[in-house]
DNA sequence: TCGAGTAAAGGTCAGAGTGACCGTAACTCA
DNA sequence: TGAGTTACGGTCACTCTGACCTTTACTCGA
């Protein structure tokens, strides 16, 4: 049998028996809604209830068991179909949950994932008796440590959202550079000066004007850009990006993140 | 039995059956020594030798599979331990690889972490047979793909000591700024100015003066500076560092990381 | 004993980057 | 046709950083 290590510290034989730890793979699932009493643009995240024991009737993240046969990405992004009825724009594992006393009774080790969808598919996102949408910020106490989880999630997105180029992942293939700043500023919870935004953006080359405008605004009419593939994405490192397989569903080509290889840059922006 | 996710997209049962993946840990330990030939200073990693197949007599990563009573980040240390003889003074989950073909045979999930141990520790090391220290950037061909995950990890360390203060545990207790500056140029592998990295070590506020000199120099004395625990170390955000259960061996007070909880600020730096 | 050598420690200066802010452009609507 | 609105382009001051210089405080050899 396979192991991962080398020496006799390690067992004689691969586990195998029910006494193991469960393997689980969630997922963080990020969309972008005006709130429903402000109005402001905000951070909406799909929950699932849960119809078993334990932890009955708490919502919590959409996830599954990990067939023995199935990509950790695959299961992620196939969770996420089966939930939101949409494909992710943006994927990436978060962290791995593996606390003892995490899920009463038996070990439960789940390998965690965040994804952005489109903001105009959301819209039409399914919602039923245990499927819902929450506001990122205001979300109920959850099933085992999904709250903590969440929190997480919301700061790796934020965060990294000033240093990467992955706010496009809410939009559409072309959106105007006042698209690209709500999004910023729904993510981030605080105004952007618009010319300095444009600036920084421009600086950084990972949008390009497509040389359209969009027409019957009111006033001038904006630009519409597109994002940059070729330039950054040099974000995480030796591991790039990298499409899920057997899981394009609707509209814009994935940006999903897998292992790869080529050791590549830092991070761009300012990787603090 | 519990689960982790909500609806009927889950499978009825948790698995328990020979036929799902094994759980395994695996740690990336760095330390800093002089290299063999050209006398500077270098990233060295300990490797252990496969003594079963597959992959036998190939170096691997020290690691084994996840007990069903143990943490994740106890694994990762007692490992750490076993290998090394020394405790971490960094340790900090990198990634989970669940690739389907990463190892012949069996399905295998790994949770890797990666580690610091401090410098003057690791020249004691152990060193046998089945146990070898290599010079990072000049690995052989290893068992699975922890190339891969080598180079991963140490694209994780170069990012992180740009941003966040964790350059100190290759360190002791106390150290003078040129101690500091060589680990970051030996991490880096650049040359730092030393007027300018004083000014920003000092200026980031992660550092203090103990008020002791370094005498016998046969330059001016240097200050000794202390790391200051109470700054920075934000960094993880929701997920602070914690100590590992049960693991205190050796030296230092190790400043391990798994999940906490207090959502905080950002990197400090530049989060990049 | 004293000058040479060395690295510590403290400073200056120029260029890049960024937030605050202003002015003009280009559209719609009343 | 003018008022309203946002797009777009630019300036200014402040901060940060890399390059570089000067002084300090020690050891060592002549």
């Amino acid at each position: 049998m396979p192991e991962m290590t080398g020496t006799d510290t390690t067992p004689e034989r691969a586990p195998g028996g029910a006494s193991d730890a469960a393997l689980a793979v969630s997922t963080v699932i990020f969309a972008l809604r005006p709130h429903e009493t402000t109005g402001r643009m905000t951070l909406w995240i799909p929950l699932v209830r849960r119809t078993r024991d334990p932890q009955k009737d708490l919502w919590a993240l959409p996830g599954g068991w990990l067939p023995v046969d199935e990509e950790l990405v695959s299961a992620a992004a196939r969770t996420l179909g089966e939930t939101t009825g949409l494909a992710p724009t943006y994927l990436e594992q978060l962290y791995t949950f593996g606390e003892l006393e995490r899920s009463p009774g038996r070990r439960v080790v789940s390998v965690v994932y965040w994804a952005m969808v489109q903001s105009a598919e959301a819209e039409r996102a399914a919602e039923n008796e245990n499927v819902r949408w929450f506001v990122a910020d205001e979300l109920p106490l959850l099933a085992f440590d999904h709250n903590r989880i969440i929190d997480y999630a919301l700061w790796r997105l934020r965060t990294k959202v000033e240093y990467a180029a992955i706010a496009h992942a809410f939009l559409g293939a072309t959106f105007t550079l006042a698209e690209l700043r709500e999004v910023h500023e729904a993510v981030l919870q605080r105004h952007i000066d618009p010319a300095n935004f444009r600036r920084t953006v421009e600086a950084s080359g990972t949008v390009v004007a497509t040389g359209e405008v969009v027409a019957g605004t009111r006033h001038r009419p904006p630009r519409l850009y597109r994002y940059d593939a070729s330039i950054d994405l040099a974000d995480r490192g030796p591991l790039g990006p990298e499409s899920v397989p057997g899981t394009a569903a609707s509209g814009a080509a994935a940006a999903v993140s897998a292992p790869s290889s080529p050791p590549s840059v830092p991070h761009t922006g300012e990787q603090r």
